[in-house]
DNA sequence: CCAGCCTCGGAGAGCGCTCTCCCACGTTGT
DNA sequence: ACAACGTGGGAGAGCGCTCTCCGAGGCTGG
């Protein structure tokens, strides 16, 4: 195997394998796409020419004419925070693990990008118009994302984990966060808990108002007019902190259900502190089922949210758009679950 | 701004810009690339036409011919472990951060890809070899792993977080890793610990061999000819359960150094079970400076890794080695620095 | 005043692939 | 027997860009 260098000057081109095999260009890359019927004959002397000469279809070449590259963009549109803090955050590696999972049964590859400013969601822009990217996956972490709107504007495929915020013609994958509220209510109301109080995200994500109203509601089916709330960002210091402000409001609370494990991680520290023992003395419950769950002693009873899943459907439905660029947005929600632990 | 979909059918190309400009193609590419001298007026001419055509130039054309992509493949090589823990790693999350932020300055955008079976790894190759990316950088998890030798046969650009297990020639990004176990020895010392012992990582890694005699060799010269160490793998499982083994088998302990945050943290958790204070009774010191350490209570003491840093580092290499393919391969060691905090 | 040079725009040849035609050769039906 | 059709291979035209080469024009120096 004379094997040429990547696809530095030198490498074998179909040219060369047709030579070798002793066909045209044109049946060489039949065989190779599967495209047509070729005599078996002729398809095994093509193979023995392909392996002979070490061919690798060069990627480049391929994209100019089929108009299509193979990748996708993975898109975190951070805000604020400091670059590593989205990255770090368990709920992105979920999300990545799924993508990947997924698209690796498709040969599709994802090309990690951060929107965290208006310079750098116009070079996701850019990025997906010069056709490096057949479309974009995106994970927002706050709401006035102007980026959804951007990619529909310039009719680019594209998927979103959770719904936008503004009504938007375009897919998604979510989470039916107000059942998922209701659960958490369900079960700390099952567990007797007289006086609740919960750590809400930021208020203008619909999924932490999802959330929260879910709960909300539910508990008020339950006899508990009103839940007292704090709102955290979905960190670990942000739920301590809310923690620490609701047990200074609330001193007899005996029940917590937290917008995130990240939160209720924090949270926990914030009881422990105040020498509350959970369960004992506190039920608390998280939402996400994150690896903090377990970390957590005791670990977290918690709303599931299956994001692996979540993610490979999204995959899965932005390379059903790059498909059929025509088809309609859809949206998927997945049902949460409780699952029971030691916290609650 | 009549622009076209991204590069489907009838978007604008080189061609019509020129026409728009009433000058060449030739022109209109030096224009964007900045090569060579073009006359001011003439710039202004085809800015405008740039502008009034919504232009966007081609990726895959691009690459066709300066045998550039743009890309570089970022490759976590997971073993057996299973897909979502690789990513959810607070690790690789620091090292992704740091990747991106660099990249971002040049214009390259890094590829996610995952190889943690040899049809991955071939994957990877493939991925390469097809021009898809101009280079790699391996973040990999375990010892043995085949695939830095398989770029290196290659003659592909690639760099390596840590030193492979075998020699080999390939620029990589290190950690002083000794020096940390020696930091880490001294501060115990300091802090009058008697009875001492260390979680260790997997011992066929490097990284894991270093940071263990480092601090053996500066606790043998403090006098403790001996330190009894326990195996983990770097998960807080495996902490934990490290724990409670030197725990049954020295319950006199009073100094604990484990060779990761998470670790420390599982460890945290079996000391507090077996009702030991920390640091009070035990002083615990970890490695990394992940989110881990400050995620306990108390706050852990630690030896920082500047992970974004030397993630940064290694995707400049990388970006060298890609400029000049002939360079030699080089190392780069960062120095690791104590962090103090609650723990010890 | 002209050879020599330098500057800067244009022409055009590819880069490596896909895909539409087209054509040669069976095979079938009447 | 011949028209009609089906099968499978080859030719060649691009895809949109870069880059080398060329040449026109303006400048300098002897």
């Amino acid at each position: 195997m004379s094997r040429g260098l990547p696809s530095a000057p030198g490498a074998p081109t179909l040219e060369d394998v047709a030579r070798a095999a002793g066909v045209s260009r044109a049946t060489v890359s039949r065989v190779i796409n599967g495209t047509r019927n070729v005599d078996q004959k002729i398809q095994e002397l093509v193979r023995q020419a392909i392996a002979s000469t070490g061919y690798v279809p060069n990627r480049a070449a391929r994209s100019l004419v089929t108009r299509r590259t193979g990748t996708i963009a993975l898109v975190v549109c951070g805000a604020g925070e400091p670059r590593g803090e989205v990255f770090t955050d368990p709920f992105f590696g979920r999300v990545a693990a799924g993508v990947v999972g997924l698209l690796r049964t498709r040969g599709v590859h994802p090309v990690l990008m951060l929107a965290d400013t208006d310079e750098a969601r116009a070079e996701v822009l850019a990025f997906l118009r010069q056709g490096s990217a057949d479309g974009a996956l995106l994970v927002s972490t706050h709401a006035k994302d102007p980026l959804p709107g951007m990619l529909v504007d310039a009719r680019l495929p594209a998927v979103l984990f959770a719904r936008p915020a503004e009504p938007l013609p375009i897919s998604y994958v979510d989470l039916a966060n107000h059942t998922g509220g209701v659960l958490a209510a369900d079960h700390l109301v099952s567990l007797g808990r007289q006086q609740v109080v919960t750590i809400t995200g930021p208020l203008d994500l619909p999924n932490s108002q999802d959330r929260l109203t879910g709960f909300r509601e539910a508990m008020a089916r339950h006899g508990h007019a009103y839940v007292p709330a704090a709102a955290g960002n979905f960190t670990q210091d942000s739920g301590e902190a809310a923690m620490e402000r609701l047990l200074a409001e609330h001193p007899g609370l005996d029940g917590v259900f937290a917008a995130n494990d990240l939160m209720a991680q924090g949270a926990l520290l914030a009881l422990h502190q105040h020498g509350r023992r959970v369960p004992e003395d506190v039920a608390l419950i998280g939402f996400d089922d994150s690896s903090a769950a377990l970390a957590c002693r005791p670990q977290l009873t918690t709303v599931r949210q299956p994001v692996e899943d979540m993610a490979a459907e999204m995959a899965r439905l932005l390379l059903s758009h790059i498909d059929e660029p025509d088809r309609r947005a859809t949206s998927v929600i997945f049902e949460p679950t409780l699952v029971p632990r030691r916290s609650a």
